[in-house]
DNA sequence: GTCGGTAGTGAATCTACGA
DNA sequence: CTCGTAGATTCACTACCGA
């Protein structure tokens, strides 16, 4: 784990290490006027009213469109540059950022493989229309992909988010059942890259599924979350084996 | 049912008169290459090798995306004409249409909503990496929409395309699980448009919920197979009554 | 009818090969 | 070298047929 601005600690790492990066940045959407975007910090957009949780805030996320492309095409090709030939890309992204995020992937030199979809069943309904119950994964490769590997993954995950005291951070994957499915397109025993590690749960699943991990986070508070956490995985698979 | 090119015939309509516009343009994709995308037609690209079933080509499939792009908003800028305000508007696209698409809704006018995702059970693997067995429907409305209906629509749908004798288009949509619910954006009663018609499902959902239809389609074959299946299920509902 | 085995299919994607 | 076509691959599900 590295603490520090995800493009800063990027362009430190060698080339041509990783085997893939999967990676959940700031969506910088949620509000569509500027005033909302703005906002400084995401709690307001992300957490609803009455949720009195004690999550810590993180920033980095206010953005307008077009610096947003820019600044993550940037971050994008420096995963790129880090990655080896044939190394997988996964991005988190919501409906509203799905279209500026390809941009940015493509723009970063990976090549678009396809778009998958993670399924949340439990959400907040939509009165006089539709749920927005779906995230999109944004997969891409760095040139072409090994295709003789015995690897079948779905297109389409359904998990809930982690709730309770599972909960460390407001945008947190589940790692079973998502998480621990999306590293499976790395080649077996590779080295996987979270540049927006949050929490920690890309990095949890890639430790249970034998791939080596390295995260960048930039708050100092959930580098240590997650640094604690993924020691607590190593440690019991360190006593599994 | 009119028979024409969806772009003239939207012309003569008169505005202000459609509830829903609810359709599924040609994509123009499959096939990374300009010639594979220029390919006559719609069966070389889409349908599988030895599948020699005889369904209908059909063709306006090989625009580029700019083109793609331009044509798609001049269309859908006329859908926003010739409906109400607050109507909604639904279009169907794949993953590697998504963004140009939602740049085509948008520059037509509509305010963009959401991506609803249809989930389809059946659909060929793919090795060393992520099945594509989703399509995506870029939801807009007509400015503000009515939220105070009691109406609660999923975000996430899943439905078997239609097969064997039931098949009379290649990209048919399921009429059950999936077009009798979107229809449902639709304010009751009213009129539901669709441009690219195709062999009528959405014409066969919309009456059967109680709306009205009014369908364009280009092919003078599939122009007839939709106005049949229409009057079929007209004619069992006035039984039903 | 009901059940179970079988054959067939898909808005795909990649590789190989010939022009 | 580029462009274009043909062939092979694969899993989950469904229509169909026979018992």
């Amino acid at each position: 784990m590295y603490q520090g601005d995800a493009l800063a600690v990027l362009r430190e790492l060698p080339a041509a290490t990783v085997d893939a990066v999967i990676t959940d940045p700031p969506y910088n959407s949620g509000g569509r006027t500027m005033s909302d975007r703005t906002k400084a910090s995401a709690r307001g957009k992300y957490v609803s009213g009455d949720a009195c949780h004690d999550l810590a805030d993180f920033t980095g996320d206010n953005r307008d469109q077009r610096s947003y492309i820019a600044w993550l095409s940037l971050v994008l090709a420096e995963c790129l540059r880090v990655s080896r030939p044939g190394a997988h890309c996964l991005v988190f992204t919501d409906w509203r950022q799905l279209p500026a995020t390809s941009d940015a992937l493509q723009v970063g030199g990976w090549t678009w493989q396809g778009t998958v979809v993670w399924h949340k069943p439990v959400a907040r309904p939509r009165r006089g229309g539709f749920k927005a119950n779906a995230e999109f994964i944004l997969w891409g490769t760095n040139g072409p992909y090994d295709g003789k590997r015995d690897l079948y993954l779905p297109g389409v995950f359904s998990a809930s988010q982690p709730s309770g005291r599972q909960r460390r951070h407001i945008t947190q994957k589940p790692v079973d059942g998502l998480m621990r499915e999306l590293v499976k397109v790395c080649a077996p025993g590779g080295t996987i890259l979270d540049p927006f590690a949050g929490s920690g749960s890309t990095g949890e699943a890639a430790l249970h599924e034998g791939y080596d991990f390295v995260g960048i986070e930039l708050s100092e508070h959930y580098q240590r979350v997650a640094r604690q956490r993924l020691d607590e995985v190593a440690a019991s698979s360190a006593v599994d084996h």
